[in-house]
DNA sequence: TGTACATCAGTGAACGCGCGTTCACTGATGTAC
DNA sequence: TGTACATCAGTGAACGCGCGTTCACTGATGTAC
């Protein structure tokens, strides 16, 4: 997402997507600053030293912004991710989940109102557009992928809800497993975030201070126990 | 928290206690309408048909007010916890605990504002005080003392932050249990509370037209691998 | 290569809005004698 | 029981703030001949 697809003939486009890259940085660094409900348009164009209706060339409006927001964090949360799953190819699945966790974690604590953004509570006022969509399963495909091959134990049966859920995640996130299988990755896919938002969040507020090593080992509690 | 402690002698207090839960209320209504990020001081004040100002004969502040509100809401659910787990007394642990999760997500569901505003990300430029600790403990202790007598398998060792943490969490929720079984409700704890956010904050968009059936599904899958 | 015209980035002023909080006030309710 | 004074709920105006968005504009960059 960094680099734009077309080369850039003139000058102007050349200078048209570098502004555009200038708005997206001073976007994230007040995001970083004040969280996604306070993010100002006319923070932003201070921030450029530029007038507040300029920026109404690169973007039609404030949740457009957001929009690409949502989108970038999305994005350079699934390349972390990614990354950390080549990183352990062949190693074992459960050592593979407990990392690629502790990355996604590192990124939320790095990155807390980009995670907020993300998987927090909705921005009031914003609506995400459905291009958010498929941005939003690259992180989980990435994790998912290390998961494919964990014990089926022949749980269930489920219910009819959550067997067609069950297709329609397969077909989302191209995850070839059994039933019970998919239900246990998304069991651990949640518990990973309901941790971090915890965390994040304040409702552990003061039960550690090494989080991390907790985090840890809740995570790989559940994982080994689900059979990764 | 419906009534309060004492017996209200003249009829200015009776009155003021009176207006005081009418500007909770109106506040609830305007969270459910708006959210916290939004929840407006002056609109309160409008829906009342009442100055705005004079709303600082009851609240000090707009944050204030907020706190009030987050008590109120942990109360709330904590109560409809409490309600089920004793409802379900005598029957199988793992049985308990998909009710009471199904519980917290209809809860969830009829407010969703109110979860978000105390398991969701941050209301920008609000801290919550320490006083809202004590009653966010309520759901959780009532949740967790249902797993007390989960099955311990002796899973570890853990790190000495996690024991540490183990022993924190039993002091503060009043729960009696080795070291792995405390991991193992905090596992399922946080899937529980991970599945309800992505519902509510849209990640799981259009994978179940039946949601309470695929979170039941995945609560129990959890649970009963961990040894609920 | 030079000129005439079209494109478009950024300006600056304005619109209309809502917000939290303060302050001096009036009039009703409560208290002490 | 009646009066004089104290308390306090609610008023209305004001302060100072920031916001998203629109609009006519100027001046620089690009294009066609």
């Amino acid at each position: 997402m960094t680099g734009d697809d077309k080369p850039l003939r003139t000058a102007r486009e050349r200078a048209r997507s570098e502004i555009r890259r200038e708005i997206l940085d001073a976007a994230a660094r007040q995001l970083a600053d004040v969280g996604a409900g306070s993010l100002s348009l006319r923070a932003i164009a201070r921030d450029l030293g530029v007038v507040s209706s300029a920026i109404y060339r690169y973007f039609p409006s404030r949740d457009a912004l957001l929009t690409a927001l949502i989108i970038e964090a999305y994005d350079s949360l699934g390349e972390r991710v990614e990354r950390s799953v080549a990183a352990t190819d062949g190693r074992p699945p459960l050592e593979r989940w407990v990392a690629a966790a502790c990355e996604i974690r590192a990124w939320a604590v790095d990155h807390p109102h980009d995670y907020a953004l993300v998987y927090g509570s909705p921005v009031p006022g914003y609506v995400a557009p459905d291009d958010t969509i498929a941005p939003g399963t690259r992180p989980t495909r990435a994790l998912a992928s290390i998961a494919v091959h964990a014990i089926s134990r022949d749980i269930g049966p489920f219910s009819d809800a959550t067997r067609l859920a069950a297709i329609r995640i397969r077909s989302a996130l191209g995850f070839d497993a059994p039933d019970d299988v998919v239900v246990a990755v998304v069991a651990a896919w949640t518990q990973l975030f309901g941790l971090i938002s915890f965390e994040l969040f304040g409702q552990l507020v003061g039960l550690s201070d090494d989080p991390e090593a907790v985090f840890r080992d809740a995570v790989a509690t559940t994982a080994q126990r689900l059979g990764f």
